[in-house]
DNA sequence: ATAAAGGCCACCC
DNA sequence: GGGTGGCCTTTAT
């Protein structure tokens, strides 16, 4: 169960990108959540079920400024993280990944000191609320296969060769 | 408290 | 290629 400050006001919107259309949901402290689901309601279940009891308004506006921020200007927006200290630490280490490149579940979990905690890396990353911003899809296997992909290895596949240009 | 399920890996065959 | 056992966190009993 998560929690946003009562003070701010959360947004949510729909909006296309090069993968498909996204869903993105806000607070005032930033992004909360970036999904590329197949549906638009099961972007909404998802979010009832992350943020219980919270009322979000839409505002696809605002998620296509800040879409063209992130997919077309290259920007990091501000974001709004929750999660265990472990997984918190395992999705700052994927932002440490430049554009282009990627690392292994293993190389994630040597990075951040828990050599030993590889499966538990890749439950974590998996659980990522803010893909794309947070590069979940630049993680594939020690033996070079893909690995998973919350929302298909289609997708995984479509922005890492995006980010090759 | 405990069990079961993971976006894994190394090692075997 | 495939199966197994070990590893660690989360979530659901």
């Amino acid at each position: 169960m998560e929690y946003l400050s009562p003070y701010s006001e959360p947004s949510y919107g729909f909006c296309e990108t090069p993968f498909g259309e996204c869903c993105m949901a806000f607070s005032n402290e930033g992004i909360c959540a970036l999904t590329f689901p197949e549906s638009r309601q099961s972007a909404l279940d998802d979010l009832e079920r992350r943020f219980q009891g919270i009322d979000f308004v839409q505002n696809d506006e605002k998620v296509a400024r800040l879409a063209s921020q992130i997919f077309e200007k290259g920007k990091n927006p501000a974001i709004h993280l929750m999660g265990t200290p472990f997984q918190l630490s395992v999705w700052e280490a994927l932002q440490k990944i430049p554009k282009g490149h990627t690392s292994t579940y293993a190389l994630i979990a040597e990075a951040i000191g828990r050599p030993k905690a590889v499966r538990a890396v890749g439950t974590a990353i998996g659980a990522n609320p803010i893909a794309y911003v947070i590069p979940c899809h630049r993680v594939i296997r020690t033996d070079g296969g893909l690995g998973g992909f919350r929302w298909g290895l289609e997708c995984k596949m479509a922005i890492l060769e995006w980010e090759k240009k």
